[in-house]
DNA sequence: CATGAATGAGCTTTCATTCAT
DNA sequence: TATGAATGAAAGCTCATTCAT
């Protein structure tokens, strides 16, 4: 489909040389497509852009929502384990591409979009939390972003600058420690 | 100087409109100079942007050195309060230029020298724990980033989307939790 | 017919919004019709609007010619008094299509076409008068075509800029006194 | 100067292939200039057909105000053959021109504009018979664009369509006759 | 015959950059 | 040095036209 091979294109111009460089003519070169039929697609650039950048965050909650739910059945160490281990799963490839997203998002205003898809992912942890409320300390629901935003962030910090920490484990480990010391869990038997 | 004020207007329609806008014409009509002088300064929009982003970077390094140097005499508990506490009054109020700064990074490739600012940071943390070490775990040097990382990270979007833990103290608190843990540093005493 | 509804909506288009908005896709859309099936009736877009052009000629010959062929009975004071009012109720309502129509004749040609339609005019005007020639100048024949301008050119700027001329009858009078000089008729007896 | 330029090589295009040709790189081409000076000049394309058409309008006033003036010293009979005289001299060359330029209004709206120039016009006219006012009816100021009309009209479809009778001096008899039943003038002594 | 997805030439406009003054 | 008029490559977008179904 003509539609899904534009949006490919553009993300693939994306990732590789930025916001910028998302010119509706390279992408619909980079598509094997007319400009004439991008613009039956999609009523402008923006729209283009706006289109990638809510496709990727669809095919990210698509990904991960299972691996949540799969998440609400285990212990707390494990869940907390299995937190992390999804942040690092996920977000050590795809540096690049959110960091274009990023620079995309300031140039095409999908804030909106962007928080409701945040919101879901605080609400998916705070499920796989919640059956654990007894060992956690009150108000833990209300730390969710906050460890969304430390996992994600610190992830693609050290896929871009810290790559060793990924790869032993040691990553790992101390945004175990720092979510269990957030959520106030108890010290965790070594994993 | 005209340099100064081609940076300023540029920094203003950075951080007010984008890097898209920031237009030579704009910028040197702002900075009341013409286009022609601009090209005697900076040999491109690029390094137009590129200095904008530098000169920002090394106003951050003069206004908060100082006040982590202050940190080095601190208490163990303090200087974690501290280190909370700076980056919270720092990056409060930056939001949208630093925003806007990562769409223009996008666009300009200064990530050598961001680095080289992000590592001295790491090391002026560092040096504010240093005194420490013996109540923290080891190899907490190469926690800084980690730190630097979270603080930075989660004040931003707290900026941006929780406002409210900002300002009743909750983030700082959660924050400093999490700093403790990830140095292995006895819990303190309530602040 | 397609053929019908793809002229009607045309003219809509072209009455309403200029010759530049009359584009292929517009007009099949308000036609209800394919574009593919528009290109089945019409070669082109020129030959679609010629096509309007002479549409509307031919029903204004259509409308008109009856009334003229009417006065062809009449005395001559009647006949100068009906050829006057013919102008005023025929073009009175017409300016904004006309106006556009000149538009659209400077972008398709349609001379020839327009030159014989305002010929066979000219010659029912003198058809009218023919009966007359005695109280009428000589070569009276040879002025039609002054009549024929002087009258729809007045009309369509008192429609268009002095609307209460046209409703108070102060036009009318105007023109049947100018239309008199020209034929060379005696003065009239007031209508 | 490049703006005279750009004008008189627009006026050119409009003339002779109308409106819809009137490109803005076939006109820079033309007038030997740059797209981008182009747009140092105009803001837009509308704006340069409507400075085309203003430009137009104030070269008229320009030319025909003296001629005008010079007409009020003028006996009655004068008066009337010089007003008809006028009009025949300047739009008998400008036929294309004009017929370009209505259609180019119908695109770029200088209704408002070509309204003054034309109330202009009808007071000049004014100015001329206002000495003889005793020798013309009541009313004969509300005459004046009845006048005006009638001459550029006909004189206008003569040239298109009836050329010999402006050479051989028929339509100008025709129109003073008209004119001065209009006007309630007594009949002139042969000119 | 009818359809409408696909095409691409061509249009308007912007903006980084140059260079004569 | 400072200026800003001039440049023109390149971008976004439209729309007449075609053709496989």
């Amino acid at each position: 489909m003509l539609y899904d091979a534009l949006i490919e294109a553009s993300k693939r111009v994306l990732a590789s040389e930025g916001v910028a460089a998302v010119t509706t003519a390279k992408v619909a070169e980079l598509a094997g497509v007319s400009i004439g039929s991008l613009y039956q697609y999609f009523p402008s650039r923006e729209a283009l852009i706006a289109a990638v950048i809510d496709h990727k965050l669809e095919a990210s909650v698509a990904e991960l929502t299972p691996m949540l739910v799969g998440l609400r059945e285990a212990g707390l160490d494990e869940a907390i384990r299995g937190l992390v281990e999804i942040a690092v799963r996920f977000y050590r490839d795809e540096t690049p591409l959110y960091r274009e997203m990023v620079a995309a998002m300031a140039a095409v205003d999908r804030d909106a979009h962007v928080r409701r898809v945040l919101e879901g992912f605080d609400q998916a942890i705070v499920a796989v939390l919640e059956p654990h409320r007894g060992q956690l300390c009150e108000g833990f629901e209300r730390c969710a972003w906050i460890m969304r935003e430390t996992l994600i962030g610190c992830v693609r910090e050290a896929a871009a600058r810290q790559p060793e920490t990924l790869a032993d484990g040691s990553l790992a480990t101390r945004l175990e420690l720092m979510c269990r010391a957030l959520l106030g869990a108890p010290a965790g038997e070594p994993g």
